[in-house]
DNA sequence: ACGATGTTTGAATAACTGTTCAACCATGAA
DNA sequence: TTCATGGTTGAACAGTTATTCAAACATCGT
């Protein structure tokens, strides 16, 4: 969208106070970008189900593709994702990789929303 | 995948007590959609500002462009996911409609992301 | 060194998502 | 009723994403 025709309508100014506020409190945007990203990471319906079964503690790919019915590549794909976003960490012993939640506010997360979505019934 | 080919390793053996602890602590299917479905609200860059900037009171489209400076289709188009997922509620006053975050979940969720990115510096 | 096991990776494809544009609906004022 | 204002909606396009497949890498036992 070009700057100089965004549509602003009366009300905007009426409450101008109310939106400078909004704007003053916003985090910058390389923060709000940061918040997307490692947000978007739980916005699968397979990495959901990945980082619930870690709840009960760590596990191996492969452990995860039967849990999940996924295959070891997709899941792999996706552990690779969780790892760069920071969802999750893992250590090697031997030939095995051990996944594990990467700190609390995961497990938070994961908490919170299972609530929201239990209450709406 | 099919099932009748999921390649199994030994490790799934080994671990089954952990393997089978973790499917069985696994939400049924429709939860673990719901969750995804609720969470996947927050994956977006504008729906992520959209929703920080609701936390500083309600707020109607036409401001939210001007804060966000997205077009006020592309906010309303955003309002609706946000909406269907109950991220946020509304309520209309004469010509204006007024957005504000659908519960503390929301926020709660929103915290704890921010608290996550902002310990990765 | 070799083979087997456990895991990762890149390329390709199919499905999904966000923005724009134009058209439309809803409300209040005249 | 008619007009202007504030919002919503559908279609279309561009960009993104998840899965599969095949190939590769890392570690251990022999």
């Amino acid at each position: 969208m070009k700057e100089s025709d965004a549509p602003v309508c009366r009300v905007v100014e009426k409450n101008r106070e109310r939106v400078e506020a909004a704007v003053a409190s916003l985090p910058d945007d390389e923060t709000v970008m940061k918040l997307a990203d490692f947000l978007s990471a739980f916005s699968d319906y397979t990495r959901v189900k990945i980082l619930l079964a870690l709840r009960s503690g760590e596990l191996c790919p492969c452990d995860i593709s039967a849990i999940t019915g996924m295959s070891i590549s997709a899941v792999s794909h996706q552990l690779r994702i969780l790892r760069y976003k920071k969802l999750v960490k893992y250590r090697r012993e031997g030939r095995n990789i051990y996944y594990s939640l990467h700190d609390r506010h995961v497990e938070e997360i994961l908490g919170v929303a299972l609530e929201h979505v239990g209450e709406g019934e």
